[in-house]
RNA sequence: GGCGCCAUGGCCAAGUGGUAAGGCAAGAGUCUGCAACACUUUUAUUCUCCAGUUCGAAUCUGGAUGGCGCCUCCA
């Protein structure tokens, strides 16, 4: 099967043709970093991350461009209500965001830019705009004239005549030609404080959408392949995008438009209202490793919701250590006869999970298969019928597979406390040789305390760390 | 009001016209000093409901019910 995907542009699936053969250049809508990133951000990050991965896995060269939004009206009030600089403020929660990252086994951004490095960029795009006739300027602020863009409300299937000029909409503090204009520029007011830029187009702001349209082209080029975020980016913000880059250009700005469906929680919205609303560092300091996190946020195919629950991490941390556990267990084995079968188990998984992935990221269908393979190669080893060749191609196999998935952790083998484990493991062994099986017990009990889980085999005890 | 998504076993979830993957949980067994890991095995004549199309429907059509989202803050 070919690989291909749902655009939402066409609302089909459509095969997947890169612009340059080879390559495929990617742009997400990265967070705005006025405070700790929550899991229903991390869900959409999540499949960007699958995306990119499994791109790298088919060989592509993969370009993927995560912006940071560092300036925004949020930052704005609340590094004031904080008394902080614009920078100090923002910092703490950048540097979270890449830590999170990190905990959930991302691969890091080929490239992540900040807006407000980009002001130069985003005022020669407006300054073009002007020129073309699509902005004009009132009273220092810098607006969209929707209305000369005529295919604007395509992407979200919006009848633009037909939107109601709600109570949101009047309330805007700008005056505009029409309600629906969107900011490209907002002018300098006393309440912004320190924050504002001197400009060739005046002292001021930028409007939120410029800065995705100026950093996917300047480090995608005016036309790229894929484009992602969540749902409710793609009206206004994805729609804006494409009236500022198209506009600018007068072609086409992006092949496939990627929307990723909401986080729930417990069946209703995440709000901070309900008590349902989570950051990774609140799920983390439960006691769950982000990698758990990985496995629930990514298992669900990204344009279907997500129903996060406390039972559901369960079960994905149960999921995991089997999935951990097939590959430890691999590794260690020996090899015994083969009765030739596993070539057969290889191939026919490879292709199930390339089926999957390829059917617009069905991680589901791909997860299906990963663990069909996991019990057909155990029972080939509880058989004693895998060869030691069988069972390097398996593992070969296995880690082609977390190339993508990433669900694979490890031990750190420089662990300050790993050697007082290891002689712990030994005095539960002497104890099991004397026959004092109640000090041994207390040995696994008291390490499973600490989050140690020991294993018995015929080669001796393991021991591996809960997740 | 307009646009759109979803409903599959106790929980999660794939399958989109050919007779219900997979994970978790639970029960039974093998292994084990006991566990854990692993293996074997049991658990949906049935896919929210009602009609229809078809030789055949979880899958297509119409309707109903329930849940969710967007319609200028939002992943």
């Amino acid at each position: 099967m070919a690989l291909r995907f749902k655009n939402s542009f066409s609302r089909v699936k459509e095969d997947f043709v890169p612009i340059e053969d080879g390559k495929v250049k990617i742009y997400t809508c990265g967070p705005t970093v006025y405070n700790f990133q929550h899991i229903g951000n991390f869900r959409t990050f999540m499949w960007g991350d699958i995306l990119r991965r499994y791109l790298k896995y088919k060989k592509y060269d993969v370009t993927y461009v995560m912006n940071i939004t560092d300036i925004d009206d949020k930052i704005i009030r609340d590094s004031q209500a904080q008394k902080k600089s614009r920078k100090e403020f923002i910092q703490t929660y950048v540097d979270a965001f890449l830590e999170d990252l990190d905990s959930l086994g991302f691969l890091k951004p080929d490239v992540q830019p900040y807006a407000t490095d980009h002001i130069d960029g985003m005022v020669e795009m407006i300054q073009k705009l002007v020129e073309r006739g699509f902005a004009y300027e009132i009273g220092g602020n810098y607006y969209y004239k929707i209305s000369a863009f005529k295919d604007y409300g395509k992407l979200a299937n919006l009848d633009m005549d037909g939107l109601k000029v709600g109570a949101r909409v009047s309330a805007d503090e700008y005056e505009k030609d029409s309600a629906s204009d969107f900011a490209l520029w907002k002018a300098y007011q006393e309440t912004d404080g320190d924050i504002f830029w001197d400009t060739p187009i005046g002292k001021g702001r930028p409007g939120w959408h410029i800065e995705c349209s100026v950093m996917s082209q300047k480090y995608l080029g005016n036309h790229f392949d894929i484009h992602t975020g969540g749902v409710d980016l793609m009206f206004p913000h994805h729609e804006n995008e494409i009236a500022q880059s198209e506009g600018c250009t007068g072609s086409k700005s992006v092949n496939y438009w990627l929307h990723g469906e909401h986080l729930i929680v417990e069946g209703k919205k995440m709000s901070k209202s309900v008590g349902n609303f989570f950051t990774l560092r609140d799920i983390i300091e439960k006691g769950y490793a982000g990698v758990v996190v990985r496995y629930l946020l990514s298992s669900t195919y990204y344009r279907q919701q997500l129903n996060f629950t406390f039972q559901g991490l369960d079960a994905a941390r149960s999921s995991l250590e089997r999935y951990n556990d097939f590959i430890t267990n691999l590794e260690s084995y020996a090899g015994g006869e083969s009765d030739n079968s596993a070539a057969e188990f290889i191939a026919k998984t490879k292709k199930g999970f390339e089926d999957a992935l390829d059917d617009d990221l069905n991680v589901s269908g791909a997860l299906g298969v990963v663990f069909d393979f996991i019990r057909d190669i155990n029972r080939l080893k509880a058989e004693n019928k895998l060869s030691a060749d069988e069972r390097d191609n398996a593992l070969t196999a296995m880690l082609s597979f977390d190339s993508v998935l990433n669900f694979r952790y490890h031990i750190s083998s420089d662990d300050s406390d790993s050697s007082e484990i290891e002689s712990l493991i030994q005095q539960r062994a002497d104890a099991k040789k004397n026959k004092d099986f109640a000090l041994a017990d207390k040995i696994r009990a008291d390490l499973l305390e600490q989050g140690i889980i020991l294993e018995d085999s015929r080669d001796g005890t393991k021991w591996k760390k809960k997740v």
